[in-house]
DNA sequence: TAACGTTATTCATCAACAGGAATAACGCTT
DNA sequence: AAGCGTTATTCCTGTTGATGAATAACGTTA
């Protein structure tokens, strides 16, 4: 008989009002927008389509108290997208959340 | 300003070599069959069709070393599901680690 | 052996989502 | 004023998943 791996796992993320906020995936669209400053390129570099990645952008910052990303259309290099402080805030808060949530899950497959 | 109420939410389920093993959903029919004896009843009583309810025993089944659930065809009644002692074990588990994902998510929020 | 209510399985259909294509709008630069 | 590369938006289409319908298989009971 094969040896079977059992383990918890789990998804987590933030809401508000109820509606989806911040999950890993748009964290990581977070981080590559500070990385390129632009949206595009930073949808492009992690596989996602450019009007999945500005509807979640939209979607944030319609959340959010304040803004996470600043859009910029026309202009030196035709537009640019770049973090706010907040978005940063953000960023760090929710890999906080997320390293404690792999210690979580660690801990009850352990004693599954 | 309307307040905005955040917080932190999240899944959990379990896996057996990588694929979905048990859940919210699954552990909840689980219960609904020890309470009915009858996988259709059981899945009627959640708004499951009676298909998708059969599929996820049969996963279970298939996943775990032993069975979670015995199904029998013909006979008085027409049949019967049973949940075995084994399957009796994994919701009790199942229910421990969802009351501690849920103190778990109670805690981020708060700080976030 | 006919009836019964369940388990077991296949099929077709419909809706929701994902994704790309195409294009407009914008403002700085030259 | 033309060019550039980005942001902003609409449209269409293929795919996938969910769902119900329909029916076979089964074994006890009467």
């Amino acid at each position: 008989m094969k040896k079977k791996k059992t383990e918890v796992a789990g998804r987590l993320w933030v809401e508000i009002d109820g509606e989806n906020f911040l999950g890993s995936g748009r964290v990581e669209l977070l981080e590559k927008i500070e990385m390129h400053g632009s949206l595009r390129k930073a949808a492009i570099s992690m596989g996602l389509s450019y009007r999945k990645a500005y509807y979640a952008v939209r979607s944030m910052n319609d959340l959010a108290p304040d803004p996470l990303v600043e859009l910029h259309q026309g202009g030196k290099g035709g537009g640019c997208a770049k973090l706010t402080s907040s978005g940063r805030k953000y960023v760090l808060r929710y890999r906080e959340i997320s390293q404690e949530f792999v210690i979580f899950l660690t801990r009850q497959s352990d004693v599954f």
